[in-house]
DNA sequence: GCAAAAGTGTTGAAGATACACCCATGG
DNA sequence: CCATGGGTGTATCTTCAACACTTTTGC
């Protein structure tokens, strides 16, 4: 199930199937693995989270990887994304965001795999949530030097794409409980995009996109005057309305 | 070395080789074909065109289709593209994009197929253009109702790339002559974008950009008072450089 | 009353749009 | 002299950034 192990075992089936000479005069035979790579962002203590899983690939001990899968042969690649979220989440109807593809020759070093990457965003404390291995962590995009393969320059495309898109379309909504502060919002804004805002413009520019509606409630629980609670006045994006531009 | 053919061989080759039973229990075996399809756009009379290929397959007969091919297994994704272009057109040093990877099961009717599409833009009237089959024609934009496979779709998603990237990006300098008017520049952005544009508005626009130099020269051959000819500063955006955020 | 964050408006700068006249050239 | 496009500037509007004070609540 875990792509290290899938591509190991294709390798080693088609060198044993194969001599070099067989390889070739039938190259279209040897073929090219197709993954993806999933890149779970979650937010917990004002930080932009991601989920990682401890590499168990010789090459990479101590580092963290991706959560990714060979794309099965009779499975949209879409699909092969949405199916890595669940099986690693119990997430379902989650937005994903296709973001680039990587296909570097030497990317993955038991074999040629090609691999597209997709972004999400889940809410760490869903209760829906539901991380089915230990070897599973949250954590700090800040924190994060280096990642196995080519998995560090994914997760900055994937930020990247991630910082582009939040002010043009509601994709948080999933990082947040239902019922949110505006404080928290901008909050949240500031971790993902890296910086800090400006607190009367960034409540403009939410308002003028009119994704939410103010509640007759109030926070509670904070030991100062409490904001109004707002929630999106949306179902969260999923996988089959994604962004539409 | 058309896609098309090596689809087929490969599909046969497989199912020569296996049965459905050694199918289910090595599933990692049967594997997906990866391919690029390059949106080679060009310019001429004042028209969008990309460059088509006669479909032969019998699905499609009629039908014209992107130029793509399968990705060699120690080739990386972005060399098949560049490769592609070469070998179609003679290019080299030409900027490619990648825009989107498109993975759907039933995609291509010859076995699973998945394809990732980069866009290009070259001068249709360079010396350097060697276009090397008959069947090979530049098909203008707005004329293109139905590709095969699910190429109109892959088409259409380079074009909306394509413009939201030419306010930001100069690409479109290998549509036009090393030397060419201001004038002669805006009619292929009203060509991409399939609007009209405000001449003043457009070179205010385009002279804070800095792209370009004056030269002192001027149009010849026209029936009316001579535009100044301006050069991209620039080289052109090539493979290697890409579009720097 | 104090700490902490909520809530709220204005001003200035920059960028975008709309719009009209005179100029240079070829015929 | 006429047709055609070259070349240019201004007024308006919108958008964005910078910025400060009063209010409400918990303690």
């Amino acid at each position: 199930m875990y792509i290290e192990h899938s591509v190991m075992t294709m390798t080693n089936h088609l060198n044993l199937k194969s001599a070099a000479a067989e390889k070739s005069s039938h190259p279209e035979y040897f073929n090219i693995a197709v993954s993806v790579d999933c890149v779970i962002f979650g937010y917990e203590g004002k930080e932009l989270k991601v989920l990682l899983i401890k590499s168990d690939f010789e090459e990479f001990s101590d580092l963290y990887s991706l959560l990714g899968d060979l794309v099965k042969p009779d499975e949209d690649l879409d699909a092969a994304s949405y199916r890595v979220l669940r099986e690693r989440t119990g997430l379902d109807d989650v937005f994903l965001q296709q973001v680039h593809t990587f296909g570097a020759v030497d990317r993955h070093p038991s074999g040629r795999v090609v691999s597209t990457a997709y972004y999400s965003l889940v809410n760490i404390n869903s209760h829906k949530l539901n991380i089915n291995t230990n070897d599973l962590h949250w954590h700090s995009i800040k924190s994060i030097k280096k990642l196995a393969f080519d998995h560090k320059k994914i997760l900055d495309t994937c930020v990247q794409m991630l910082q582009e898109q939040i002010m043009d379309h509601p994709v948080v909504h999933n990082l947040l409980p239902e019922k949110f502060s505006l404080r928290a919002l901008q909050e949240l804004y500031e971790a993902i995009l890296g910086t800090s805002l400006d607190r009367r413009n960034f409540r403009k520019k939410i308002a003028l996109k009119n994704w939410l509606s103010e509640l007759d409630e109030l926070e509670e629980g904070v030991t100062h005057r409490p904001g109004k609670l707002h929630k999106f006045k949306t179902k969260p994006l999923n996988l089959l309305k994604g962004i539409s531009k």
